[in-house]
DNA sequence: AGGGGTTAAGTTACCCGTAACGTAGTTGTG
DNA sequence: CACAACTACGTTACGGGTAACTTAACCCCT
């Protein structure tokens, strides 16, 4: 007991003791257990359930990147899942991982099985749902509106007079915000006349080789269209490098237009038409809200990480 | 106790015990906490660490999507450290997560504190430590051997007659697989009488825009080189943009290699000269090491995965 | 000197799941 | 019918840290 007083420093003990305590823990190459002082309910785990749905696309490894690093500053460590796009793979995952007693959860997406909600709901430790922007979050949401971020899109490309647009994206199981950026999108170009054909990949990551065949396969579908969206920018370079290959011209021959502002388009010698998303600063706001709610700092449950269009230079840059 | 014995499904209780019991944890929502039956000792949990130094190098991000996905079918988790490259960091994150009794710990780098070492040794639980291939590693290691897979790429490139060879890369605290690779590339370019350039952008993030930068810092640095070797993919994308965006000619002007061979090669017009590694496999072959050996299998204690020299057409295609 | 206050250290109980053991009640066998 | 063998379920104890409480020793003041 004396023992455990001077390891947490909460006074109660005389210089003599603490030497000769601290002597001992050295000696012996003490570690504390954590699981007995959480187990006991003196005090909360620092685990933090993190659920993402893969790294190969890189917006979602940033924004492990920016929800991890912040939580290390605050002494906590991000327990991994990764979904795969599956809301059955979340549920099991909330399962264990709740199991572990953790301090809070950080979900990606809106969506989630009922038994799922279920458990979150029940489990009393703050669940904070990011990516979506979700107005009536199950606790928390930190994110962008994604269907404005395709409708923006949507209504820019039209602006220059596209008309025929190809959309390339993966496809899962489980709705998301790449659906919501599509239907954004879909209803900005339906409202201006247009219409959009699309190309799904079925179950692929959403990163350069499926941008690039998918392209393909939309080009020999529909060869005339004008202009591509697509669901990131590891896609449109994909695509842009498809075109490139046959030939086409960028914007002369084709426009091309990505999502994220990912750091592949720094280097690009064409400033990628695309949507700037801060993804670290997403994980970093996700991972302070979480901090704040368990330390009962005041903080808002709900925070519109805000986006930005870049016009760029992949598409015609003025109507006809 | 029954109602234990009936979660548990070890037998010893009545069909009419066991609806009743099912029907009580249904009514409460019951989830069982196993930090209660870790803490008893009457197994380990299912908790492995994993420390990755960032996850901003996609290389990384693809490790990890192996590890967990591979211990997610164990039904293990990943707590993530990320080290940012720094042994401190490491040490900082290692203390804290034994104290979480995890079943075992994965590691990226050979290289660790003296107190991270002890604290390794004495914990009792497997540790694998992945990346660079280490023959005497503290209990069991997989990765490729570095320095080899660098001096098979200085031995190809002087082999088609480079010797002003410049090298781009990042820089950390901590000696590390790339600065291994970097010391084989350059003792096969010593031997054959070349001389290697290097450019070093300090603590900076392995990816396109570093890439870029360090390469317009190295052709002003020294002009005269034909042929740059970049830590991986990523930056020598980079380094090839800048290379267009100033008009010279790949492989004509300037030979580009990089290494890791990511995703993105799979799209660029020209095959990129680089060295083949799977770092998913990678990833894999740790957890399922780490499982094998959690469960008494028969397991070897290190495993090379191998590389394998990409020719590439980014390089001129024989000697002079 | 004696009572109240303070400090340092020790004791007890608890958290929850399960191993180990105990105990009814039932079944089977010679 | 007596006794062994088995089944179903109950009881106790344990793990490591800490809150809450107790005890011992010492100090100061009147």
């Amino acid at each position: 007991m004396t023992a455990s007083r001077v390891l947490r420093g909460e006074g109660g003990y005389s210089e003599n003791t603490r030497v000769k305590v601290m002597a001992q823990v050295d000696a012996l190459g003490y570690l504390p257990n954590r699981l007995a002082t959480v187990f006991a309910g003196d005090q909360s785990s620092t685990f933090i359930g993190v659920s993402i749905p893969d790294l190969g696309n890189e917006v979602f490894a940033q924004v492990l990147e920016g929800i991890d690093r912040k939580l290390g500053t605050f002494g906590y460590q991000s327990v991994l899942g990764l979904t795969q796009h599956t809301l059955q793979e979340e549920e099991n995952w909330i399962r264990t991982v709740l199991s572990w007693q953790p301090a809070g959860l950080i979900l990606t997406g809106r969506y989630h099985s009922p038994r799922a909600t279920d458990m979150l709901r029940n489990s009393g430790i703050p669940v904070i749902e990011i990516w979506d922007l979700n107005s009536s979050p199950l606790d928390m949401s930190v994110g962008i509106n994604h269907f404005d971020s395709g409708f923006d899109m949507g209504r820019y490309l039209t602006s220059l007079g596209y008309r025929n647009i190809g959309y390339v994206g993966t496809s899962h199981d489980t709705a998301n915000a790449a659906t919501e950026r599509l239907n954004g999108f879909c209803k900005a170009v339906d409202g201006a006349g247009g219409e959009v054909i699309k190309q799904l990949c079925l179950h692929d990551t959403a990163t350069y080789y499926p941008g690039f065949y998918g392209t393909e396969q939309l080009l020999v579908a529909a060869p005339a269209v004008e202009c591509i969206y697509y669901q990131n920018d590891a896609m449109a370079f994909g695509g842009l490098q498809y075109c490139s290959a046959k030939g086409l011209s960028i914007p002369n021959d084709i426009g091309i237009a990505g999502w994220g502002d990912l750091p592949i388009a720094s280097v690009m010698s064409k400033r990628l038409t695309s949507c700037h998303v801060s993804h670290l600063k997403l994980g970093q706001t996700a991972a302070e809200m979480m901090m704040a709610r368990l330390t009962d700092e005041p903080a808002p449950n709900c925070t519109d990480i805000g986006f930005r269009l870049i016009p760029g230079s992949t598409v015609r840059n003025s109507g006809i």
